[in-house]
DNA sequence: TGACAACAGTTGTTTCAACGTCTATCGTGC
DNA sequence: GCACGATAGACGTTGAAACAACTGTTGTCA
């Protein structure tokens, strides 16, 4: 409940300015991690397992940031089945005018803690949740 | 974003036991609080700022659980604005059913943390979030 | 008293996530 | 070559959350 209640009020303050962007969180963690490839693509259920929440339909989060022209999508010649998706400019660009205010974000989220704790914290939170880590899924938790 | 991981996979388990229910988590806690003042009543919006996240409409949360019996509404007479809700017997003697499996599953989901860690996790927890809690709302996190 | 703001819930609408099912494509063994 | 299962992704439907607008009720103050 704890752990419930510190993930609601500090979602809200990320999620209010995702909101400015017209993005949700989740749509800007697929962005980030196209651009961890980037100029390299990938196919699209690649990155739905790899998100921090499990997300069952990529296609239609792929397909609003299609449309914004943040992302191109290629079926391939050799296997058509998959599609590869890739970043383009206009992504990238908005991946970068959002890392200022990320931060800043998290500054206000957790700049109140001193980095020692913050470091015992984030042993903590991984230690908890080790035992329910599927192996396949390293994640792309960083920070 | 390592909290919002934490979170996600330890929901998981939750979710999935509050399923068989045919329930939230979300649910669960207004039946929880409900209990907390039994045989007392609440009225509708006073639930709604006390559980753990936000829930702009409680009307239809409550709704829900009215129509399976685990709660009664009744508007009251000396100010008919508001509406008082109380748990029935069903609505207790589902909690009571409810009490060992969410016990049982608080222990699968840190059963493997020591208890001094689990009470480090939830200091360091409770004070990341101590600047962004409106002083309004106490909240209900006990465990 | 009568207008008006504040309050407590409700209802409507839009949007989004979850779930299962479906289509197209490929690899494999016969 | 062809049936079969596996794979990658798309789609349709359903149910819940978010936001706003609305109804009914009460307090207040000119």
């Amino acid at each position: 409940m704890n752990l419930w209640r510190t993930y609601d009020r500090l979602k809200l303050l990320e999620e209010a300015m995702f909101a400015e962007f017209d993005l949700s969180a989740q749509q800007y963690n697929a962005l980030r991690l196209l651009r961890s490839v980037h100029p390299q693509t990938m196919p699209t259920l690649a990155i739905g397992s790899r998100l921090i929440s499990r997300a069952p339909d990529m296609t239609r989060l792929l397909d609003k940031l299609e449309q914004r022209g943040l992302l191109v999508r290629e079926r391939k010649r050799e296997n058509r089945r998959v599609v590869e998706v890739g970043l383009t400019q206009a992504g990238l660009a908005l991946l970068e005018e959002l890392d200022g205010r990320v931060q800043e974000c998290h500054n206000r989220q957790l700049g109140h803690m001193s980095s020692a704790s913050l470091k015992e914290l984030t042993r903590l939170l991984r230690e908890a949740r080790r035992p329910h880590e599927d192996a396949a899924n390293p994640s792309l938790v960083d920070h």
